[in-house]
DNA sequence: TGTACATCAGTGAACGCGCGTTCACTGATGTAC
DNA sequence: TGTACATCAGTGAACGCGCGTTCACTGATGTAC
């Protein structure tokens, strides 16, 4: 099911890679059942472990999710340089953005809730700024209209505009929606820039 | 503090309005903690009532919250319909939706999380259809610019933008924002409609 | 105006439950020599 | 190659807690006659 350290999974003291185990233990339990009904000792019944054991890798509860929460923030960086670099559009920036938060909703849902992790975390921090940066990044990319608050403006605008289309899509507020919502999110955000085609962008 | 149905607040065996009082408890208990950490005998707590008595009036937990997001529905859609009616412009309609969510937060929280209550209650349904009807409905108002597909996607468009920015402001992620974001949502949603001016609108 | 009775709203004790956290422990692993 | 020892990872019992819900009850109110 995981993957162990060893490659097979072996029925021993030590369970290999527990941090890793846990961490995709809650992915799933919060995409099935939101955050607030996230137990540590859940996650340790579904890791096959006994429920004192989380504490020995994240300390508490908190600690889980601040974890979790990095991680996040460290992966939607990363599609973001990665989409910035391959395609050059904001526009698609914004189809990655909302395709993060479907594809890892957990990992989304928790990101946007301070105050279930520790957010004073440096490793959390830091990847929050990644994050940020790599949107600003996609923002400088636009053709300036006028000036830089218009740009502020903008990059405000696109990520509410892809936030907002996301946070709907989850809470099934959408009706008539596919299971996939890229070309939707797609055709939603181009309402945004109507006029200024960006190279790259389809 | 609350009004009772007398008047005076007056140390009686009953209330007075103790269904109106745990709902303003409520409201004010996941202004400061969350939905998830809601729990009826604080409630009962807060109204100065015996623990058990909230189950008179709601039934059980997810009876009160579907009763406070049907009333978020109603207020929403008042607030809505009176927008529209004094102003008659699109992008005041989404001014409109980011105050309610700033000044009402836990109703609006509670709204987006069907899981929370019991999404099929009639009363909530017709609730959310009144909010879906008066933003659908500011929506036609909308000079079309290319036919009805045009105009649905504009109108999901603003409303992602909308909810987007209040979502995101509610969960402090927006750096350097006054209390009252009134105006900085006014700019950013003023980039979806750059050039098609609606009459009445600043 | 007075009485009987039904209905409603709130009480307080009790229940069982799952939770997070602590603790002394033990099995397994790695490193120094 | 072998031994001693420190460190690490997981165990299982125990704790105290707040919770939602149930229940028989009682005080207050309103209505029929």
């Amino acid at each position: 099911m995981e993957s162990y350290a060893g490659g097979m999974a072996k029925a021993s003291y030590h369970h290999g890679d527990l941090r890793r185990a846990l961490l995709d233990a809650a992915a799933e339990a919060i995409a099935e059942d939101g955050p607030a009904a996230l137990s540590l000792r859940d996650l340790a019944r579904r890791a096959g472990v006994s429920h004192a054991a989380p504490t020995h890798h994240f300390g508490d509860k908190k600690g889980l999710l601040t974890a979790l929460a990095a991680e996040g923030f460290d992966r939607l960086a990363a599609d973001l340089l990665a989409t910035r670099a391959a395609t050059g559009s904001f526009l698609e920036l914004g189809v990655a953005y909302v395709r993060f938060a479907t594809a890892h909703r957990a990992h989304f849902e928790v990101m946007w809730r301070p105050d279930l992790y520790h957010a004073d975390d440096p490793a959390l921090v830091a990847a929050r700024g990644r994050s940020g940066d790599a949107l600003y990044a996609g923002v400088a990319d636009l053709p300036d209209g006028a000036g830089a608050a218009d740009t502020r403006e903008a990059g405000l605008a696109a990520w509410s505009l892809a936030h907002g289309f996301a946070t709907l899509w989850l809470s099934d507020a959408l009706p008539d929606m596919p299971e996939i919502p890229d070309e939707m999110a797609r055709a939603v955000l181009r309402q945004l820039t109507p006029d200024r085609g960006v190279p790259g962008g389809s």
